[in-house]
DNA sequence: AGAAGTCACTTGCATTTTGCAAGCGACTCA
DNA sequence: TGAGTCGCTTGCAAAATGCAAGTGACTTCT
């Protein structure tokens, strides 16, 4: 995904960022607690393996999460939102709304995502390894 | 863009529809009153006539808007947005949000944009008459 | 100890999508 | 008659995506 930034506008600079078929799936899976590779690789969309490799570093290179080693030998990381990809959450949930309003054979998620704040989602993220957040 | 439905997550089923670079740029140009195929050609992205083509005919196959002859010889239409399409505004509402927030260089949009409801996209999409002069 | 498996990737290659440029038919205007 | 506009379509190159297999550093089973 280049960053050509076609113009200043919010919409056009935004899709730059998230507009794929990809990132908001691994931004929803991390908004519901996941954090590992495996944790993504085993979601119903299937994404592959490189692809997903591609997105966390494209994702983190945007800003949106971190990547914080869990163990060594092999090195293994865990991935958590930041600020700003926390802040993705009401984006995420205005997309559910209109897909579960206009599209066919969505399910509903539960009630704590719906109602959930971005504030909420940063600290699940950053609380997720016992380092204190930045 | 294929329609691949990967599971029944709102998320994932909603980018199918709007998860490109593109989609997202005509649709705010159809919620800002831009109805011809010329409007979309002049933005400030530089769409291609390809691209264009091809993201209007696959937003009125999923629904999002309809084409209206509004001349003929030749024969000329003017795109408008469905109920569908106008209820995407809560979600380029947050996206804009976000993109204003997090993202150096945005221009922030008129205040009217940013409070106006799909109730009132839609019917202005509906009672758009295009301009016949300059 | 050796064989087999897991995990988090990377690599190679085919397919699909995007981007660029040119072309085209039906007009209008000078 | 001749150039120009408008709304596309077509051809082709470049980039992104998808699929499958490979890799290195372990762990677990036998």
């Amino acid at each position: 995904m280049a960053k050509k930034n076609r113009s200043g506008c919010p919409i056009a600079s935004g899709l730059e960022i998230v507009g794929d078929r990809w990132t908001l799936v691994v931004l929803r899976d991390m908004l519901t607690g996941k954090c590992k590779y495996a944790d993504f690789i085993d979601s119903p969309e299937k994404i592959t393996t490189n692809i997903l490799a591609s997105r966390l570093s494209q994702m983190e290179e945007n800003g949106l999460i971190l990547k914080r080693e869990y163990q060594t030998n092999p090195t293994r990381y865990s991935y958590y939102l930041t600020q700003k990809g926390a802040d993705l959450l009401p984006l995420v949930q205005s997309l559910t709304r209109w897909s579960n309003a206009h599209l066919a054979h969505t399910w509903t998620p539960p009630a704590y995502f719906m109602e959930m704040t971005p504030q909420q989602a940063a600290k699940a993220g950053a609380n997720h390894q016992p380092d204190r957040g930045a």
